[in-house]
DNA sequence: TATTGTTATACTCTATAACTATA
DNA sequence: TATAGTTATAGAGTATAACAATA
């Protein structure tokens, strides 16, 4: 089926042709060994998840995140959060503006430059509603897995700086 | 310093506060302990790390497992490329052409519709010196965790279908 | 009828620079 | 002088739809 090649000399060998139906061939993978490449793909499995969890919501990740933070976090800043989070600033007031057009968060100015941010009684709502199923979601994956989730999620955090 | 509210009320307390510094507020974040936030967090510290190490190459991301996935599969067709690391066709071919005309890929047809992928000689060079870098790399990043590279890779792969 | 490769296009995320105003 | 928020803009990466040629 795989023919492992050292001198470089056709590797993929058409086995696996079967008659009338498409070849299909499984390509060796010097990838599949890198943390970063397997990082990679189980993050976009993840947030393909969320996405779908998210969509009856009317929330991207970005915008989940943002409520979720500033709902543990009355009355933060909202350069702390675009801290916390890792959102430039230019990026961030986009992401809030849609977030106060829908009534989801209101902001207050703190000193003339900086501007809290709070859930509406709407936005702490959905944002409850959002996190449930989220966290739920996010147990799923962790059920199927034979690791130790404790030492996983230790793991990445090593990993972020 | 940080305070736990199962009220509601008023949780970022201004606790931190130096006189003549910033705030710097440390926000709760119930994101901490997802394991979809964590993955992608960790994910991109290593793309970013990847992309500093792809640089002198004049590699992209995607660039560089076409070329890497190519050199391990010499002869492969494109359209099996493009599943293997879940590229769409329609975005496989620009990737494909970019490194075709730098001279580091060669394409010839295989039945009239599908074409076969390989190397040149300096494709092939590159490959390596870049698979090389991107290897120690991968490995210096490793070394850091106090875990199992090895259960930690294979929950990797858990993750993805 | 399904697959391959291509083109055109759009959408999201992210990144940078410049600006105002405040501390 | 550094920070906060805003605006405009540009660049990736990714997504779909339509098409021609072929199996």
């Amino acid at each position: 089926m795989t023919v492992k090649s050292h001198d470089g000399t056709n590797t993929a060998t058409s086995a696996g042709q079967a008659p009338g139906g498409t070849p299909d061939e499984r390509l060796a993978s010097p990838l599949d060994g890198l943390l970063g490449y397997r990082l990679r793909r189980a993050s976009m499995v993840l947030m393909a998840d969320l996405a779908s969890v998210l969509r009856p919501f009317g929330l991207s990740a970005g915008e989940a995140s943002l409520l979720i933070l500033v709902g543990a976090n009355p009355g933060c800043r909202q350069s702390d959060v675009g801290r916390a989070l890792e959102i430039k600033r230019a990026n961030l007031t986009p992401l809030v503006g849609r977030l106060k057009a829908r009534g989801l968060i209101t902001d207050a100015p703190i000193d003339g430059r900086s501007l809290s941010l709070t859930l509406t009684e709407e936005g702490r709502a959905l944002q409850e509603e959002a996190l449930t199923r989220i966290t739920t979601s996010d147990r799923a994956v962790r059920k199927r897995l034979s690791m130790d989730e404790t030492s996983l999620l230790a793991a990445l955090r090593e990993m972020t700086g």
